[in-house]
Formats: C-alpha cells, sequence, structure tokens
DNA sequence: GGCCCAAACGGACCCGGGTCCGTTTCTATT
DNA sequence: AATAGAAACGGACCCGGGTCCGTTTGGGCC
C-alpha cells in the first residue's frame, strides 16, 4: 500500500517540531507567571526567554514579536469567551430573544475588555491582525442584528456598535470622562435599541 | 506707579525663554520637513535634533517624547478644522440645520483622520491626552445632540458616534473589511439617524 | 555693564524590541 | 544505527526611545 498523503496535499501548515511545541508552552507559562506575579509591563522578551530558559531568538521566532506574544496570552480567554456565547447558557448563549442577546453580549464584553485591558493594549493591533476577535463578535453581532430584521448595512452597524466597546473608548470614558461603569452599561442597552429601531419588540 | 503684576498671581504658565521658542520652532520645521520628504516612520528623534541643529535631549525637554512631537505636530490641522467646525461656512459650520451640520461633521472628521492617518497613530493616546481634539469633537455633537432634542445619556452617545470615526476602526473598515469609502459615509448618515431616532425632521 | 541663577542645553548612557547568522537538534529515510 | 538536511536555537548585535547630569545661556536686577 501507498502510505497516505506521499504528497503534501497543497502545503497546509507542516506541524511543528517536538522541541518547537515545548518551548512555545514553556514560553507562554513563563510571560503568563510574569504578568500575573508583576504586571504586564514587565514582559520583557529577555525576561521571557531567560525565565523559559531559551534564548531571545526563540521567543521571536514563535511569536514574531512582543504584540504576538501578548496576542497568544490572549487567546485562551478569548477562545473561553466565544465558547461562552456560541454555547453557553443564555442571554449570552442561544436560547434567548436576540435583542437579550445582544444587550448580555455588550455587557460581557465590556468587562472581559477592561479584565484584560493592559494585554489588549499590549498586543496592539495584533490582537486584530487575523482579526480573530474582531471577525469573531462582528459575525455575531450581525447575526443578531439580521435576526432582529434590520435593514441597511448591517456590516457597518455592526462595527459602529463594537467600537464603542474597545479598550481605547472604554478607558476614554472611565478615566477622563469618568463615567461610572454602570452608566456605560446602560448607555449600551440606549445604544443598542437606537441602532435596532423599531425592528425589536420593546 | 507699581509695575504691573508685581506677584504672579496664581503661577499661570511662566513664558518660554526666547531660545527656547526658537528651538521648540526649529524642531516642529525639521519633524514636517522629515514628514513630508520621507515619512513619519523616518521621524526619529535624533534625526529631527541633528536637522534642528540641537541635542536629543532638548527634543524630549520640548515636546516629552515622540508621541507629544507627533501631536504637536497634529496640532495646526486640528486647529484649522475646530475653526472651520466653529465659524467656516455650512453645513459643516453653523447656519445649517443641526442634523446637517452633524452629517457634515462626521464626512469632514472621516476625511481628516484619513488623510493624518499615519500621524495620528504615531501621536497615540497623546494625540488624546489633554484631549484637545476629543473633547472638542465630544463637545460639539453633544451640542448638536442637544439641539436635536435628543433625550437619554447624550455624552455617552456622542462617544459611541465618535468611536467610529477614530483611525483604528476606520482603517480596519478599509483594510480588512474592505468597505468602500462611500460605503462609510453613507454608514455614517445611516448610524445618525438612527441614534437621533424620530427627534430629527427626517 | 556686570551678576546671578533658573532655565535650557547636549550628548553619553541605559534599556528593551528586533535581526542575523553560525551552531545544534530533530526526524525522515535507509 | 547512520546520515542528511531542514528546522530550531541562542546570543551578539543594531537601532531608536528615553533619562541624566555636568555645562552653557538668557534675561531680570542692581
Amino acid at each position: 500500500m501507498e502510505p497516505v498523503r506521499l504528497l503534501p496535499l497543497a502545503d497546509d501548515p507542516p506541524p511543528e517540531r517536538a522541541d518547537a511545541a515545548r518551548n512555545r508552552e514553556a514560553l507562554l507559562n513563563a510571560a503568563a507567571e510574569l504578568v500575573e506575579r508583576c504586571s504586564v509591563e514587565s514582559v520583557t522578551m529577555d525576561a521571557v526567554a531567560q525565565r523559559a530558559g531559551v534564548g531571545k531568538g526563540t521567543v521571536f521566532r514563535r511569536f514574531e514579536s512582543r504584540e504576538g506574544l501578548m496576542a497568544a496570552l490572549l487567546d485562551h480567554s478569548e477562545t473561553t469567551w466565544q465558547a461562552e456565547v456560541l454555547s453557553g447558557p443564555p442571554p449570552l448563549g442561544p436560547g434567548a430573544p436576540a435583542r437579550d442577546r445582544l444587550i448580555a453580549f455588550g455587557h460581557s464584553r465590556i468587562e472581559t475588555t477592561l479584565r484584560h485591558g493592559a494585554l489588549i493594549r499590549a498586543a496592539g493591533q495584533a490582537g486584530a491582525r487575523p482579526y480573530a476577535a474582531v471577525s469573531f463578535a462582528s459575525m455575531h453581532v450581525r447575526h443578531l442584528l439580521g435576526e432582529l430584521g434590520v435593514r441597511g448595512d448591517v456590516t457597518y452597524l455592526a462595527t459602529c456598535l463594537l467600537a464603542p466597546l474597545e479598550i481605547p473608548i472604554l478607558e476614554q470614558q472611565i478615566e477622563h470622562e469618568h463615567l461610572p461603569l454602570d452608566r456605560i452599561h446602560h448607555g449600551w442597552d440606549d445604544l443598542v435599541d437606537r441602532v435596532v429601531g423599531g425592528h425589536a419588540p420593546r
């Protein structure tokens, strides 16, 4: 018999070598420890490399850049959150009316975004590069808007709804405008109803 | 007669020494030249200092940081734009119905934000630090919303309207979502009407 | 004009991100 | 088990932002 896949069958990602995978793990652990034992700022590439017992070059090969490393750190909680949206309990997960899900979506996003604020900032645009997070959120909002029968440029509207949930906006509201958190939450509810318009019941 | 202001009368900004003012000017010129003859990235603090014929330390004393220098570069066009909003021809300036002004405001902001995109990015949060730009824009939008009789948390709504006009959002829409510019403009018009709701005469 | 000191100056220095390339290690193959 | 070559490794090195501190200068005051 011929072994399976003699030809690469298009070059899908060739798997990672064993030592490479081990180092990725070690580096992520080291970085995570540094984050929680000190601060995001203290996560310097040299420090992570040293703590993981590898050379600095290795950190860059695995994660491209500091931003890439931060994005990787963010990835786990991001995935968890996506799972909650996709299959967690309502109203965030499926099973509740679309408007309620949209409201819950915003509240949940505000909380998690603020919780990981420093990390998200440190990840810079890398957080949105393969735009994992952004595209998932956008898709979900577009879906809910569709269910609510919203007419118009749903893609654009989704972006507009997501924009005030981004960390720079949230931090500006809290730091400079001194809005209390519950005002931000209520503001979101109001915004949703305005954008959704008469299409939602209530 | 006593000379006026023998006491400092509270310590309002003590004026800048002559050489300091001259250097500030030279540095701004040098930076502006570098921006337009090369690129924003090529504006390194050493390069600016050398071109202006001063030491690096001086650049930092005048502008705090690279971001501060960028913000200073932005300041001129920002002021010009504010003047147009405050006293230019309608519909951007006063004299048009509030809804038309709000529409025009968005279009104008989109254009100028995109034009200075690289600079705004390089200015980072320093662009919003004393939050000159943000607070002016926010105040103006709140004012227009007020004129339109919008109820609710006008401060929050203003932030939500401004968020999609920020450079990261605009660039994401253009680079990743491939929205054509006119779709963004139309999207703004739609968003305004949704947020303003039934309060505006169509 | 001469004095004085606060303010401004300049450049050596530090630190952290990012690159490069000679060396080492893995793993597929025989 | 031996081999080859691709992939991974590591740390010296570069560059640019930011700091520090000893020196110079502007300008109010006598």
